[in-house]
DNA sequence: TAATTTTCAGAACATTAGTGCGAAAATTCA
DNA sequence: TGAATTTTCGCACTAATGTTCTGAAAATTA
Protein backbone atom coordinates (compact mmCIF):
# COMPACT_ATOMS: atom_id res chain seq x y z
CA UNK A 1 0.00 0.00 0.00
CA UNK A 2 1.39 3.32 -0.88
CA UNK A 3 2.41 5.40 2.03
CA UNK A 4 0.49 8.51 2.49
CA UNK A 5 1.46 11.82 2.25
CA UNK A 6 2.69 13.96 5.57
CA UNK A 7 -0.54 15.78 4.74
CA UNK A 8 -2.91 12.84 4.31
CA UNK A 9 -1.44 11.53 7.82
CA UNK A 10 -1.86 15.01 9.08
CA UNK A 11 -5.66 14.72 7.92
CA UNK A 12 -5.96 11.24 9.03
CA UNK A 13 -5.20 11.88 12.64
CA UNK A 14 -7.25 15.09 12.81
CA UNK A 15 -10.09 13.58 12.01
CA UNK A 16 -9.78 10.34 14.67
CA UNK A 17 -9.35 13.06 17.17
CA UNK A 18 -12.07 15.54 15.87
CA UNK A 19 -14.72 12.39 16.40
CA UNK A 20 -13.17 11.12 19.55
CA UNK A 21 -13.81 14.95 20.69
CA UNK A 22 -17.16 15.53 19.19
CA UNK A 23 -18.71 12.66 18.56
CA UNK A 24 -19.45 13.26 14.91
CA UNK A 25 -17.19 13.68 11.82
CA UNK A 26 -15.71 17.21 10.80
CA UNK A 27 -16.44 18.83 7.84
CA UNK A 28 -14.23 19.74 5.50
CA UNK A 29 -13.68 23.55 6.50
CA UNK A 30 -13.14 22.19 10.07
CA UNK A 31 -10.22 19.72 8.47
CA UNK A 32 -8.76 22.85 6.84
CA UNK A 33 -8.69 25.28 9.37
CA UNK A 34 -7.18 22.25 11.93
CA UNK A 35 -5.06 21.41 9.62
CA UNK A 36 -3.89 24.83 8.51
CA UNK A 37 -4.38 24.16 4.30
CA UNK A 38 -5.37 26.70 1.98
CA UNK A 39 -8.12 25.47 0.19
CA UNK A 40 -11.26 23.26 0.91
CA UNK A 41 -10.54 21.76 -2.63
CA UNK A 42 -7.21 20.30 -0.88
CA UNK A 43 -8.76 18.82 1.62
CA UNK A 44 -11.36 17.36 -0.68
CA UNK A 45 -8.48 16.29 -2.65
CA UNK A 46 -6.57 14.52 -0.05
CA UNK A 47 -9.61 12.85 1.07
CA UNK A 48 -10.06 11.50 -2.22
CA UNK A 49 -6.99 10.26 -1.78
CA UNK A 50 -7.32 8.73 1.71
CA UNK A 51 -10.45 6.74 0.52
CA UNK A 52 -8.45 5.27 -2.38
CA UNK A 53 -6.36 3.77 -0.28
CA UNK A 54 -8.93 2.83 2.09
CA UNK A 55 -8.29 4.79 5.34
CA UNK A 56 -11.84 6.33 5.04
CA UNK A 57 -15.53 6.23 3.61
CA UNK A 58 -16.92 9.82 2.02
CA UNK A 59 -20.17 9.38 1.46
CA UNK A 60 -20.53 12.66 -1.13
CA UNK A 61 -23.31 15.79 -1.16
CA UNK A 62 -23.69 14.01 2.88
CA UNK A 63 -22.00 16.56 5.41
CA UNK A 64 -19.79 15.65 7.72
CA UNK A 65 -20.57 11.90 5.66
CA UNK A 66 -17.11 10.83 6.66
CA UNK A 67 -16.39 7.51 8.70
CA UNK A 68 -12.83 6.17 9.50
CA UNK A 69 -12.06 2.35 8.35
CA UNK A 70 -11.61 0.08 11.03
CA UNK A 71 -9.54 -1.96 9.14
CA UNK A 72 -6.63 -0.50 11.62
CA UNK A 73 -5.79 -3.58 13.98
CA UNK A 74 -7.28 -7.05 13.99
CA UNK A 75 -7.65 -8.60 17.48
CA UNK A 76 -5.65 -11.54 18.07
CA UNK A 77 -6.58 -14.76 19.63
CA UNK A 78 -8.53 -14.85 23.16
CA UNK A 79 -11.41 -12.58 23.66
CA UNK A 80 -14.04 -10.61 25.67
CA UNK A 81 -17.21 -10.33 25.16
CA UNK A 82 -19.42 -8.09 27.71
CA UNK A 83 -21.59 -10.53 28.98
CA UNK A 84 -25.13 -10.49 30.91
CA UNK A 85 -26.40 -11.94 34.00
CA UNK A 86 -29.81 -13.66 33.91
CA UNK A 87 -31.31 -15.65 36.47
CA UNK A 88 -32.26 -19.41 35.87
CA UNK A 89 -35.97 -18.78 37.78
CA UNK A 90 -36.65 -22.43 37.72
CA UNK A 91 -37.82 -25.56 35.53
CA UNK A 92 -40.14 -26.49 33.19
CA UNK A 93 -41.98 -29.47 33.41
CA UNK A 94 -44.85 -31.40 32.06
CA UNK A 95 -48.13 -30.89 35.02
CA UNK A 96 -46.69 -27.72 36.67
CA UNK A 97 -46.79 -24.50 35.75
CA UNK A 98 -44.14 -22.44 34.15
CA UNK A 99 -42.67 -20.20 36.90
CA UNK A 100 -43.03 -16.76 36.37
CA UNK A 101 -41.36 -13.87 37.05
CA UNK A 102 -43.22 -11.96 40.00
CA UNK A 103 -42.74 -8.23 39.81
CA UNK A 104 -40.45 -8.08 42.82
CA UNK A 105 -38.71 -11.43 41.63
CA UNK A 106 -35.85 -9.27 40.56
CA UNK A 107 -35.29 -7.40 43.29
CA UNK A 108 -34.57 -10.85 45.02
CA UNK A 109 -32.82 -12.63 43.02
CA UNK A 110 -30.33 -13.73 46.12
CA UNK A 111 -31.44 -17.83 45.72
CA UNK A 112 -30.89 -17.96 42.31
CA UNK A 113 -28.35 -19.19 39.79
CA UNK A 114 -27.38 -16.75 37.41
CA UNK A 115 -26.54 -17.73 33.62
CA UNK A 116 -24.31 -15.74 31.58
CA UNK A 117 -25.35 -14.78 27.88
CA UNK A 118 -23.36 -12.06 25.54
CA UNK A 119 -25.42 -8.80 25.97
CA UNK A 120 -26.12 -8.77 22.52
CA UNK A 121 -28.91 -11.21 22.63
CA UNK A 122 -30.06 -10.22 25.72
CA UNK A 123 -29.86 -5.80 25.73
CA UNK A 124 -29.63 -4.95 29.21
CA UNK A 125 -30.66 -8.19 30.50
CA UNK A 126 -34.11 -6.19 31.84
CA UNK A 127 -36.61 -9.03 32.07
CA UNK A 128 -34.49 -11.22 30.84
CA UNK A 129 -34.83 -14.79 32.87
CA UNK A 130 -33.66 -18.91 32.11
CA UNK A 131 -35.48 -21.98 32.38
CA UNK A 132 -34.21 -24.68 32.53
CA UNK A 133 -36.63 -27.77 30.86
CA UNK A 134 -37.22 -30.97 32.80
CA UNK A 135 -38.82 -33.83 30.64
CA UNK A 136 -40.16 -34.36 27.51
CA UNK A 137 -42.99 -32.14 27.36
CA UNK A 138 -42.16 -29.60 25.35
CA UNK A 139 -41.24 -31.74 22.22
CA UNK A 140 -43.12 -30.10 20.01
CA UNK A 141 -41.65 -27.17 20.69
CA UNK A 142 -38.33 -29.38 19.20
CA UNK A 143 -37.42 -28.52 22.35
CA UNK A 144 -36.06 -31.41 25.45
CA UNK A 145 -34.91 -32.94 28.31
CA UNK A 146 -32.03 -30.13 29.77
CA UNK A 147 -32.29 -27.41 27.10
CA UNK A 148 -32.44 -23.71 28.73
CA UNK A 149 -34.51 -21.85 27.18
CA UNK A 150 -34.03 -17.91 27.42
CA UNK A 151 -36.72 -15.79 27.75
CA UNK A 152 -37.90 -11.93 28.35
CA UNK A 153 -41.17 -10.59 29.64
CA UNK A 154 -43.42 -9.52 27.42
CA UNK A 155 -47.32 -9.18 26.95
CA UNK A 156 -47.43 -9.57 23.71
CA UNK A 157 -45.50 -10.45 20.70
CA UNK A 158 -44.85 -10.04 17.18
CA UNK A 159 -46.50 -12.50 14.31
CA UNK A 160 -44.53 -15.57 13.96
CA UNK A 161 -42.28 -15.05 17.20
CA UNK A 162 -42.43 -18.59 19.90
CA UNK A 163 -43.41 -17.29 23.08
CA UNK A 164 -44.97 -18.79 26.28
CA UNK A 165 -48.76 -18.61 25.94
CA UNK A 166 -51.32 -19.41 28.36
CA UNK A 167 -54.51 -20.68 27.31
CA UNK A 168 -56.83 -20.00 29.65
CA UNK A 169 -59.68 -22.24 29.14
CA UNK A 170 -57.63 -25.71 29.61
CA UNK A 171 -55.24 -23.84 32.37
CA UNK A 172 -51.83 -24.95 30.25
CA UNK A 173 -48.75 -22.80 29.35
CA UNK A 174 -47.12 -24.60 26.04
CA UNK A 175 -44.29 -22.82 23.55
CA UNK A 176 -45.46 -22.21 20.70
CA UNK A 177 -45.03 -19.89 17.39
CA UNK A 178 -47.69 -16.86 17.64
CA UNK A 179 -49.74 -15.56 15.07
CA UNK A 180 -53.16 -13.21 15.63
CA UNK A 181 -55.34 -12.98 13.02
CA UNK A 182 -57.99 -10.72 14.44
CA UNK A 183 -59.97 -12.37 16.65
CA UNK A 184 -58.85 -15.56 16.44
CA UNK A 185 -55.37 -16.54 17.54
CA UNK A 186 -53.67 -19.63 15.64
CA UNK A 187 -50.61 -21.40 17.64
CA UNK A 188 -47.91 -23.25 15.79
CA UNK A 189 -45.64 -25.99 16.97
CA UNK A 190 -41.88 -25.23 16.09
CA UNK A 191 -42.05 -28.66 14.62
CA UNK A 192 -44.11 -28.64 11.48
CA UNK A 193 -44.98 -31.47 11.04
CA UNK A 194 -47.22 -30.89 13.69
CA UNK A 195 -50.24 -29.17 13.07
CA UNK A 196 -51.35 -25.66 14.43
CA UNK A 197 -54.30 -24.96 16.26
CA UNK A 198 -56.78 -21.73 16.91
CA UNK A 199 -58.17 -20.11 19.34
CA UNK A 200 -60.26 -17.05 19.93
CA UNK A 201 -57.68 -14.45 20.55
CA UNK A 202 -59.37 -13.46 24.12
CA UNK A 203 -58.77 -16.92 25.57
CA UNK A 204 -55.08 -16.98 24.52
CA UNK A 205 -52.52 -14.58 27.13
CA UNK A 206 -49.19 -14.55 26.33
CA UNK A 207 -46.61 -14.88 29.02
CA UNK A 208 -43.06 -14.24 27.82
CA UNK A 209 -41.43 -14.12 24.62
CA UNK A 210 -38.90 -16.68 23.74
CA UNK A 211 -35.44 -15.05 23.24
CA UNK A 212 -33.35 -18.17 22.28
CA UNK A 213 -32.91 -22.37 23.11
CA UNK A 214 -29.40 -23.35 24.35
CA UNK A 215 -29.00 -27.15 24.30
CA UNK A 216 -25.62 -28.24 25.86
CA UNK A 217 -24.23 -31.92 25.65
CA UNK A 218 -21.16 -31.33 26.67
CA UNK B 1 -36.98 12.14 35.18
CA UNK B 2 -39.83 12.89 32.74
CA UNK B 3 -40.97 10.18 30.51
CA UNK B 4 -40.62 10.78 26.85
CA UNK B 5 -42.60 10.32 24.61
CA UNK B 6 -42.70 7.88 21.42
CA UNK B 7 -41.92 9.75 19.34
CA UNK B 8 -39.05 11.33 20.87
CA UNK B 9 -38.07 7.43 21.67
CA UNK B 10 -38.90 6.78 18.38
CA UNK B 11 -36.30 9.71 16.92
CA UNK B 12 -33.67 8.22 20.02
CA UNK B 13 -33.71 4.66 18.31
CA UNK B 14 -33.93 5.97 14.89
CA UNK B 15 -30.19 8.60 15.54
CA UNK B 16 -28.72 5.19 17.53
CA UNK B 17 -29.08 3.02 14.54
CA UNK B 18 -28.25 5.34 12.05
CA UNK B 19 -25.06 6.35 13.42
CA UNK B 20 -24.65 2.51 14.43
CA UNK B 21 -24.95 2.02 10.46
CA UNK B 22 -23.43 4.79 8.78
CA UNK B 23 -20.62 5.86 11.60
CA UNK B 24 -21.93 9.45 11.40
CA UNK B 25 -24.95 11.00 12.96
CA UNK B 26 -28.06 11.74 10.84
CA UNK B 27 -29.02 15.15 9.69
CA UNK B 28 -32.59 16.85 10.72
CA UNK B 29 -34.20 15.85 7.62
CA UNK B 30 -32.75 12.32 8.25
CA UNK B 31 -34.66 11.91 11.33
CA UNK B 32 -37.73 13.58 9.61
CA UNK B 33 -37.71 11.16 6.68
CA UNK B 34 -36.56 7.95 9.22
CA UNK B 35 -39.46 8.77 11.51
CA UNK B 36 -42.17 9.81 9.11
CA UNK B 37 -42.54 13.19 10.42
CA UNK B 38 -44.04 15.72 8.91
CA UNK B 39 -42.15 19.01 9.36
CA UNK B 40 -38.03 19.90 10.29
CA UNK B 41 -39.05 22.41 12.85
CA UNK B 42 -40.83 19.26 14.93
CA UNK B 43 -37.84 17.17 14.66
CA UNK B 44 -35.84 20.13 16.12
CA UNK B 45 -38.44 20.57 18.79
CA UNK B 46 -38.21 17.46 20.31
CA UNK B 47 -34.25 16.95 19.43
CA UNK B 48 -34.81 20.09 22.18
CA UNK B 49 -36.49 18.68 24.37
CA UNK B 50 -34.55 15.32 24.48
CA UNK B 51 -31.45 17.51 24.75
CA UNK B 52 -33.54 19.60 27.71
CA UNK B 53 -33.81 15.42 29.31
CA UNK B 54 -30.65 14.94 28.69
CA UNK B 55 -30.45 12.20 26.15
CA UNK B 56 -28.25 13.40 24.08
CA UNK B 57 -26.31 16.53 22.88
CA UNK B 58 -26.93 19.22 20.07
CA UNK B 59 -24.29 21.88 18.96
CA UNK B 60 -26.18 24.80 16.81
CA UNK B 61 -25.54 25.91 13.34
CA UNK B 62 -23.36 22.05 13.49
CA UNK B 63 -24.72 19.98 10.40
CA UNK B 64 -25.31 16.67 11.99
CA UNK B 65 -24.01 18.46 15.08
CA UNK B 66 -25.92 15.46 17.06
CA UNK B 67 -24.28 12.94 20.36
CA UNK B 68 -26.11 11.11 22.47
CA UNK B 69 -25.16 10.57 26.30
CA UNK B 70 -23.61 7.81 27.45
CA UNK B 71 -25.60 7.94 30.57
CA UNK B 72 -27.98 5.89 28.80
CA UNK B 73 -29.98 3.35 30.62
CA UNK B 74 -27.84 2.49 33.61
CA UNK B 75 -26.23 -0.35 32.12
CA UNK B 76 -26.19 -3.58 34.85
CA UNK B 77 -22.40 -3.53 34.84
CA UNK B 78 -21.48 -5.95 32.11
CA UNK B 79 -19.66 -8.92 32.79
CA UNK B 80 -16.68 -9.70 30.55
CA UNK B 81 -15.69 -13.15 29.89
CA UNK B 82 -13.15 -15.10 28.08
CA UNK B 83 -14.47 -16.43 24.89
CA UNK B 84 -13.10 -18.83 22.30
CA UNK B 85 -14.12 -17.65 18.34
CA UNK B 86 -14.44 -20.68 16.46
CA UNK B 87 -15.48 -20.60 12.71
CA UNK B 88 -18.60 -20.82 11.36
CA UNK B 89 -17.52 -23.96 8.27
CA UNK B 90 -21.23 -23.95 6.37
CA UNK B 91 -24.70 -24.88 6.86
CA UNK B 92 -26.31 -28.36 6.96
CA UNK B 93 -28.78 -29.09 4.41
CA UNK B 94 -30.57 -32.04 3.19
CA UNK B 95 -29.09 -33.76 0.50
CA UNK B 96 -25.87 -32.24 0.19
CA UNK B 97 -23.12 -33.50 2.85
CA UNK B 98 -21.66 -31.87 6.04
CA UNK B 99 -19.12 -29.71 5.40
CA UNK B 100 -16.55 -31.28 7.74
CA UNK B 101 -13.30 -29.20 8.48
CA UNK B 102 -10.00 -30.72 6.67
CA UNK B 103 -6.69 -30.51 8.25
CA UNK B 104 -5.49 -27.35 6.47
CA UNK B 105 -9.00 -25.42 7.53
CA UNK B 106 -7.45 -24.36 11.07
CA UNK B 107 -5.26 -22.61 8.46
CA UNK B 108 -7.60 -20.13 6.44
CA UNK B 109 -10.26 -18.95 8.26
CA UNK B 110 -9.98 -16.22 6.59
CA UNK B 111 -13.17 -16.35 4.47
CA UNK B 112 -15.49 -17.62 7.69
CA UNK B 113 -17.32 -15.88 9.89
CA UNK B 114 -16.60 -16.41 13.18
CA UNK B 115 -18.47 -17.11 16.28
CA UNK B 116 -18.28 -16.52 19.84
CA UNK B 117 -18.40 -19.10 22.50
CA UNK B 118 -17.23 -19.25 26.12
CA UNK B 119 -14.34 -20.81 27.04
CA UNK B 120 -15.63 -23.33 29.52
CA UNK B 121 -17.72 -24.91 26.70
CA UNK B 122 -15.34 -24.96 24.22
CA UNK B 123 -12.21 -25.88 25.79
CA UNK B 124 -9.55 -24.43 23.96
CA UNK B 125 -11.33 -24.08 21.05
CA UNK B 126 -9.05 -26.31 18.91
CA UNK B 127 -10.94 -28.79 16.38
CA UNK B 128 -14.46 -26.74 17.37
CA UNK B 129 -17.09 -25.40 14.59
CA UNK B 130 -19.77 -24.81 14.20
CA UNK B 131 -22.65 -25.24 11.29
CA UNK B 132 -25.88 -23.20 10.79
CA UNK B 133 -28.93 -25.21 9.89
CA UNK B 134 -31.41 -25.04 6.26
CA UNK B 135 -34.30 -26.51 6.00
CA UNK B 136 -35.95 -29.18 8.13
CA UNK B 137 -34.34 -32.07 7.88
CA UNK B 138 -32.46 -32.88 10.95
CA UNK B 139 -36.04 -32.32 12.61
CA UNK B 140 -36.15 -35.57 14.39
CA UNK B 141 -32.64 -34.70 16.24
CA UNK B 142 -34.68 -31.97 17.58
CA UNK B 143 -33.15 -29.10 15.41
CA UNK B 144 -34.34 -27.04 13.00
CA UNK B 145 -34.37 -24.32 10.53
CA UNK B 146 -31.83 -21.80 11.78
CA UNK B 147 -29.95 -23.43 14.34
CA UNK B 148 -26.32 -23.44 15.14
CA UNK B 149 -24.88 -26.49 15.43
CA UNK B 150 -21.24 -26.66 18.07
CA UNK B 151 -19.22 -29.37 16.55
CA UNK B 152 -15.97 -30.73 17.95
CA UNK B 153 -14.06 -32.85 15.72
CA UNK B 154 -13.80 -36.43 17.15
CA UNK B 155 -13.27 -40.20 15.64
CA UNK B 156 -15.00 -41.80 18.41
CA UNK B 157 -17.77 -40.69 21.36
CA UNK B 158 -19.01 -42.02 24.39
CA UNK B 159 -22.15 -43.73 24.33
CA UNK B 160 -25.32 -41.58 24.51
CA UNK B 161 -23.33 -38.59 23.12
CA UNK B 162 -24.60 -36.79 20.13
CA UNK B 163 -22.37 -36.90 16.95
CA UNK B 164 -22.48 -36.56 13.35
CA UNK B 165 -22.15 -39.95 11.94
CA UNK B 166 -21.79 -41.26 8.33
CA UNK B 167 -23.79 -44.47 7.60
CA UNK B 168 -21.45 -45.87 4.74
CA UNK B 169 -23.84 -47.87 3.22
CA UNK B 170 -25.81 -45.19 2.74
CA UNK B 171 -23.78 -42.52 2.27
CA UNK B 172 -25.97 -40.43 4.44
CA UNK B 173 -24.75 -38.42 7.51
CA UNK B 174 -27.10 -37.81 10.36
CA UNK B 175 -26.75 -36.23 14.14
CA UNK B 176 -27.57 -39.07 15.96
CA UNK B 177 -27.20 -40.33 19.48
CA UNK B 178 -24.59 -42.70 19.49
CA UNK B 179 -24.14 -45.97 21.27
CA UNK B 180 -21.85 -48.75 20.82
CA UNK B 181 -22.87 -52.30 21.53
CA UNK B 182 -20.03 -54.50 20.29
CA UNK B 183 -20.71 -55.52 16.78
CA UNK B 184 -23.49 -53.49 16.76
CA UNK B 185 -24.10 -49.97 16.65
CA UNK B 186 -27.60 -47.98 17.60
CA UNK B 187 -28.40 -44.56 16.38
CA UNK B 188 -30.78 -42.83 18.63
CA UNK B 189 -32.90 -39.93 17.54
CA UNK B 190 -33.06 -36.82 19.99
CA UNK B 191 -36.72 -37.42 19.70
CA UNK B 192 -37.41 -40.16 21.47
CA UNK B 193 -41.17 -40.31 20.16
CA UNK B 194 -39.33 -41.64 17.03
CA UNK B 195 -37.60 -45.18 17.02
CA UNK B 196 -33.92 -45.77 16.94
CA UNK B 197 -32.07 -48.11 14.66
CA UNK B 198 -29.09 -50.05 14.28
CA UNK B 199 -26.27 -50.96 12.19
CA UNK B 200 -23.23 -53.29 11.78
CA UNK B 201 -20.73 -51.06 13.53
CA UNK B 202 -18.09 -51.21 10.41
CA UNK B 203 -21.03 -49.52 8.69
CA UNK B 204 -20.83 -46.67 10.68
CA UNK B 205 -17.81 -43.86 11.23
CA UNK B 206 -18.14 -40.98 13.65
CA UNK B 207 -17.35 -37.69 12.06
CA UNK B 208 -17.58 -35.10 14.72
CA UNK B 209 -19.28 -34.47 18.18
CA UNK B 210 -22.20 -32.23 18.67
CA UNK B 211 -21.23 -30.15 21.81
CA UNK B 212 -24.20 -27.58 21.88
CA UNK B 213 -27.11 -26.34 19.85
CA UNK B 214 -27.77 -22.62 19.92
CA UNK B 215 -31.42 -21.45 18.67
CA UNK B 216 -31.70 -17.86 18.63
CA UNK B 217 -35.31 -16.53 17.60
CA UNK B 218 -34.48 -12.74 18.48
C1' DT C 1 -65.72 24.73 29.68
C1' DA C 2 -62.03 28.01 29.66
C1' DA C 3 -57.19 28.74 30.19
C1' DT C 4 -52.60 27.01 29.44
C1' DT C 5 -49.08 24.35 27.87
C1' DT C 6 -47.27 21.31 24.65
C1' DT C 7 -46.80 19.72 20.11
C1' DC C 8 -47.27 20.17 15.23
C1' DA C 9 -47.30 22.27 10.21
C1' DG C 10 -45.52 24.69 6.68
C1' DA C 11 -42.67 27.79 4.68
C1' DA C 12 -39.21 31.19 4.28
C1' DC C 13 -34.59 32.00 5.52
C1' DA C 14 -29.60 31.82 6.67
C1' DT C 15 -25.58 29.18 7.17
C1' DT C 16 -23.01 25.37 6.65
C1' DA C 17 -20.61 22.59 3.81
C1' DG C 18 -19.53 19.65 -0.48
C1' DT C 19 -18.27 20.24 -5.45
C1' DG C 20 -16.32 21.81 -9.86
C1' DC C 21 -12.94 24.03 -12.55
C1' DG C 22 -9.15 26.45 -14.52
C1' DA C 23 -4.67 27.62 -13.45
C1' DA C 24 -0.42 27.61 -10.83
C1' DA C 25 3.04 25.19 -8.31
C1' DA C 26 5.53 21.14 -7.11
C1' DT C 27 7.06 16.62 -8.12
C1' DT C 28 8.18 12.79 -10.96
C1' DC C 29 9.91 10.66 -14.90
C1' DA C 30 12.37 9.80 -19.09
C1' DT D 1 15.90 19.59 -19.15
C1' DG D 2 11.24 19.33 -20.62
C1' DA D 3 7.04 16.89 -20.61
C1' DA D 4 3.81 14.33 -17.77
C1' DT D 5 1.75 13.81 -13.41
C1' DT D 6 0.47 15.04 -8.99
C1' DT D 7 -0.78 18.39 -5.75
C1' DT D 8 -2.25 22.89 -4.47
C1' DC D 9 -5.00 27.22 -4.93
C1' DG D 10 -8.84 30.38 -5.00
C1' DC D 11 -13.28 31.05 -5.78
C1' DA D 12 -17.78 30.66 -7.26
C1' DC D 13 -21.71 27.66 -7.17
C1' DT D 14 -25.16 24.90 -5.27
C1' DA D 15 -26.93 21.40 -2.48
C1' DA D 16 -27.42 20.17 2.28
C1' DT D 17 -29.01 21.45 6.55
C1' DG D 18 -30.11 24.06 10.90
C1' DT D 19 -33.17 27.92 12.43
C1' DT D 20 -37.06 30.76 13.02
C1' DC D 21 -41.70 32.43 12.81
C1' DT D 22 -46.71 32.34 12.76
C1' DG D 23 -50.57 30.03 13.63
C1' DA D 24 -53.15 25.99 14.52
C1' DA D 25 -54.11 21.58 16.62
C1' DA D 26 -53.83 18.64 20.55
C1' DA D 27 -53.17 17.57 25.14
C1' DT D 28 -53.33 19.23 30.07
C1' DT D 29 -54.82 21.71 33.67
C1' DA D 30 -57.75 24.73 36.24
Amino acid sequence: MKKLSEKQLLILSFIEEFIDEHDYPPSIRDIQTGCDITSTSVVSYNLDRLQEHGYLNRHSEVSRGLSLSNQRDAAPEPISIDTVAVPLLGTIAAGSPFPMPENDTWSDLSGSELIDLPQAITGTGDGVYALKVRGESMIDALISDGDLVIMEQASSVRNGQMAAVRIKSDNTTTLKHYYSEGPRTRLEPANSQMEAMTFRSEDIEVLSRVIAVWRYMG
